[in-house]
DNA sequence: AAACATTTTAATCAAATGATTAAACTTTAA
DNA sequence: TTAAAGTTTAATCATTTGATTAAAATGTTT
């Protein structure tokens, strides 16, 4: 039997166990924040191995930041770029597929903002992965405008404002709970009503004037 | 002539210059990523004078967050809490108030929102100065709502709408300079006209069902 | 079994960092 | 001028932290 890592039985290999508490520590708490001897903590294994693994901490942290910039914006290629779909109708299924993902990873935002905003890292590549997802529907888009049927507007302004409604939220919970008081169960409902009402109000926002 | 703090000439006491640093750093990096050295440097003093006056670097820091907290939430008050204008004219000065304030302190939301997610100091003071912010604009919308005029909607909603609209793309700055290529220019100029859109979204989202 | 790869342990480095101390210097007040 | 308060300097601590090393233990392949 061929084996590429050994192990006893089926365990997960600890090159794995390193990348998934590390992901976990990095997403929640950001790179400054979390220590490698925290990840060795919450992997199960010894320090030395996450060196022996990844070389350096940045090295880790490089990888975890990808693949999270990438569930970042994944999602909205294909729908964005599906031309069966009327432009409410993308609008309205990004919105509900954002806000899904995000409830299930609630520290995405933060994590992109925060990181982001130190590094200069991977920008090729982002930059790249962006172009994909804007071209086609940004087209339709402008294309709208010149007809009159949307309000014309700087494409700047539509994505701040899509942020601003799905994605600020999650990054403004723990002031909110602070502030409003709302409880986890509270803001989660909140969050589920916004599924629907995000792309009335995105649309109520491109026809207004 | 009778001095609290002793000096040459007309010169900044050191205490203030201190604090004056640590504002400056503290707001653009967070309290993490701010040494007391680099502080000590910005505000050309010697390392132990920092801890003589503040004690420590936590308690210098519990100082800045607190004005800036203040600095956040304070403009709001006595514009929403002003019987003689109406509920869209309250809406359209906030909005411009504040994006020009947060203009003048670009780092403030981010910081606010990073410091907030870890502490949980200071809550009892925080709590208590946002229920002087909302009691009185807050009756009204209801009224409003109640009467017909505006869409009703769980005021949550557009507390993040508000802020998604206002605050978020300051927050999101680095990411948008990054990935559409923005630069400080064209992001500044999309702010000036958000002072005059973010109204009227507002008021379209109110409105919208 | 022998050879090889993987994993673990423990010890240790060097640098960064928050904090303290003691001594000197400067200005103000008595 | 002297005493007190405020300010500065330089040296030093103790801890944290990222990283490395050497050696052993465990498992796999030949």
């Amino acid at each position: 039997m061929i084996m590429a890592k050994a192990k006893k039985k089926e365990e997960v290999p600890a090159e794995e166990k390193i990348k998934q508490a590390a992901r976990k520590l990095f997403t929640e708490r950001g790179f400054d924040a979390v220590k490698t001897r925290d990840i060795a903590a919450e992997a199960g294994i010894n320090l030395a191995l996450l060196n022996y693994y990844f070389r350096s901490k940045q090295k880790l942290f490089d990888v975890i930041m990808v693949e999270n910039f990438e569930q970042f914006v994944q999602q909205l290629i294909p729908v964005m770029g599906d031309e069966n779909l009327s432009l409410d109708e993308i609008i309205a299924k990004v919105s509900g597929n954002y806000i899904d993902m995000l409830r299930n990873n609630p520290d995405l935002p933060f994590f992109i903002l925060n990181e982001m905003k130190n590094e200069s890292s991977e920008l090729l590549v982002i930059r790249e992965k962006m172009k994909d997802v804007k071209s086609g529907f940004i087209k339709r888009v402008e294309k709208a405008m010149k007809e009159g049927k949307l309000t014309p507007l700087h494409m700047g302004h539509l994505m701040m404002n899509f942020m601003g409604l799905v994605i600020f939220p999650f990054v403004a919970k723990p002031v909110l709970m602070k502030v409003n008081g709302f409880s986890n169960k509270e803001f989660d409902a909140l969050m589920d009503e916004r599924k629907d009402l995000v792309p009335i109000w995105l649309k109520a926002i491109m026809k207004a004037k």
